[in-house]
DNA sequence: ATGGCTGCTTTGAGCAGA
């Protein structure tokens, strides 16, 4: 079983790239962030005609979130949009379950910069997704939580540490909001592999970053305790990011002996 | 310090992203 996350930073220029990027890649379940389409928009048929199902949360203009599952890997259930306490407008969130996994797609706020009023919602909504994700795993084990997380987990996962800082995507309180969430039994999956640094799933459209590998690891996918033996594989496959007219990240992947 | 790309928007210059 193979699970991806993948911002496509608006899903109506990208769908051409995602229906090659999983003919190539063939993953069984893909998480997206960014679709920027009103659900009624969404592409149903022509993903259907690539053989995969899709439940989906989106809003025009902005955000939106959708979780992909390859025929055969197992019918949705249980799709949650909206968690207690956040009363959001905002379209970041969907959890629905697949087969014998419970998927929680997330795009988390990006903050613009510390101490701005973004920032804070930043904080609070991490705060609230948190007790979300406690509690979905007490109701499910076997749970897979992955998306855009807009925080580098460490200064590994950034290109100039010493240029970023403690700036937004890097600042404390960032980095103890996300360990506060794998401190709840939820690993970063690429690092039960790999332990280096220059490996990156973002990078800024100016300036040649791509080329010049500037970038930062801000695509997660953790895995709940339950399901760590299974982890087989994590990978960041860059070849989207080389294609014409690219999102600004790139697919994230774990394999899974399941 | 600024803007640098890209996508989007009651089509336009301005916002948001990271």
């Amino acid at each position: 079983m193979k699970i991806a996350s993948w911002n496509v930073n608006s899903l109506k220029v990208r769908l051409p790239q995602l229906t090659q990027w999983m003919a190539d890649a063939q993953p069984d379940i893909v998480a997206l962030q960014e679709t920027k389409l009103e659900d009624p928009k969404f592409p149903v048929d022509e993903l259907a005609a690539a053989g995969y199902r899709a439940v989906y949360s989106g809003q025009k203009t902005y955000n939106g979130v959708a979780i992909l599952a390859r025929d055969g890997a197992g019918e949705f259930g249980d799709v949650v949009t909206d968690i207690p306490g956040l009363d959001d407008p905002q379209r970041r969130i969907l959890a629905a379950t697949v087969g014998e996994l419970r998927i929680v797609d997330l795009y988390v706020v990006n903050g613009k910069a510390v101490g701005d009023e973004k920032y804070a919602y930043k904080l609070d909504w991490l705060a609230k997704v948190r007790e979300f994700l406690a509690r979905e795993l007490e109701r499910h084990p076997n749970l897979v939580v992955l998306g855009d997380f807009n925080i580098a987990p460490d200064d590994r996962d950034v290109y100039d540490p010493a240029a970023w800082g403690e700036e937004v995507l890097c600042s404390p309180p960032e980095r103890e909001a996300l360990l506060a969430i794998t401190g709840l039994g939820l690993a970063d999956s690429f690092r039960l592999f790999e332990q280096g640094g220059e490996h990156f799933s973002w990078w800024d459209y100016r300036q040649g970053a791509f080329r010049r590998n500037m970038g930062l690891r801000i695509d997660l996918i953790l895995l709940a305790d339950a399901l760590r033996p299974a982890a087989r594989a994590a990978a960041i496959d860059r070849t989207p990011r080389k294609w014409e007219r690219p999102s600004d990240h790139t697919p994230v992947t774990l394999d899974l002996d399941i």
